[in-house]
DNA sequence: TTTTTTTAATGATAAATGTCATTTTATTAA
DNA sequence: TTAATAAAATGACATTTATCATTAAAAAAA
């Protein structure tokens, strides 16, 4: 898994813009550079697994992933996705406790594994690196609030509408208009917090509705001030 | 709600052990104890408001808090709780957004505040002590992804289960064996995610199969075993 | 391609939970 | 203390959602 792209320089790396690695010096940079591994992930591999005491954070520069808890009966919960830009297992290691969650590739994933010691010498050379960290883990924490009021006040039904506006805020639209990431349709029920079939439902009455069209995998968005009405999304 | 503790020093506090604060030096805590604003709140009084700028965070020193966001038709969410030694909203401090959650106090509560000003001194001038607020900010991250799973895969009976646990664990008991928190069955139902009806009932029938003991408000557990396989607990 | 496996769709039904209405009991304020 | 108010308890019922079983369709592998 490991790939030949781990000559290429933080510096001109174009990822890594808007960052929380873009606060760093050239030389700061070059110290990541120095010592991180690049890596090609294959689609459904697993990054990151949870309970583990990882060594260091993965910085994503192309693919999208998914960060998922065991739950009950080893029902896989989706807690946040990734994508290119973002900083992996970061949680981790900065409280020093294990892994809460698995990080699993959607999709073929590049990444570059920046050791532990390198990320802790650059907390301690750089308070603007420092802030960039707190300010990503306490947006994260902000956004757990909104998920978790979600989940305990929303319907199946309004979170699922919400979700769609949310994947398709997070990861786009391709060229014909579907959102640019594909999930089964367990993986939507495992993210929204319900059940497959409940979820396969929803979707046809939106489908039914004409908010959404469906064609496989493949889920375009139509009617999206109707789904945010739906799904009482108000932001 | 001023109160003549302004004079305490930060030096000689004893709720500061064990926290983020102890990391610093005693030059850096007269920094905190030259400018900080030692208040007491009353019971109810809402400390932090949802959407505003705080212009620093308080230091809770003696009583316990909640943490709430407005969800649904202004239906409130408790996200979780602060006790002695917690920093209160320095989520929005550190991530520059405004609070995605009020702060109230629900006894009468004593805490200091901070200005930001001070606070991001402090934060310059010492990796150890930014280290440590990176260590609760993802602490509660990843506390958050396992309150995210419950919700979406636990039932009612199992979250109430586990909450009655994680409140005793949190809280504590009084010299009687209660929950040391008194709170409305109402805010239980917006802390567990679900209708008030619904907590009294199924308080009731924990009552009633003998797991717990009711009295009004008060609380005692009495099966703890029973109560963590009801809920679905295993840690 | 064809086969095999996985995923999606759908119906029937059960279970959990929410909602509304009402009464009882606590708590707070006068 | 009493009156006023808020909280807790309970019943009846509606609604949502889960579960199980089965079939259809789509992906993945041979």
């Amino acid at each position: 898994m490991e790939c030949n792209d781990s000559n290429l320089s933080c510096l001109n790396c174009k990822e890594r813009e808007g960052t929380v690695l873009d606060v760093l010096t050239d030389k700061q940079l070059q110290l990541i550079t120095d010592n991180k591994t690049c890596v090609v992930f294959k689609k459904g591999q697993i990054i990151m697994h949870e309970g583990n005491n990882p060594n260091g954070v993965y910085c994503l520069k192309h693919g999208k992933c998914k960060t998922h808890k065991l739950g009950i009966e080893g029902k896989e919960q989706i807690i946040r996705f990734a994508k290119s830009g973002d900083l992996l297992g970061y949680r981790a290691i900065l409280s020093d406790e294990p892994l809460s969650a698995s990080i699993t590739a959607l999709e073929e994933t590049r990444a570059c594994f920046i050791p532990r010691q390198e990320l802790f010498e650059l907390i301690e050379q750089s308070p603007s690196f420092s802030m960039q960290l707190m300010k990503v883990a306490c947006h994260d924490l902000g956004e757990a609030g909104r998920i978790i009021t979600n989940l305990a006040q929303k319907t199946v039904r309004e979170r699922l509408a919400e979700m769609l506006l949310l994947l398709e805020s997070t990861f786009g639209v391709t060229s014909d208009g579907n959102l640019d990431v594909s999930l089964t349709r367990e993986e939507i029920a495992n993210l929204v917090g319900t059940a497959t079939e409940s979820t396969i439902r929803l979707l046809s009455e939106f489908k039914e509705d004409k908010l959404i069209v469906l064609k496989g995998r493949k889920i375009k968005l139509v009617e999206r001030g109707k789904l945010a009405k739906l799904g009482n999304v108000f932001d």
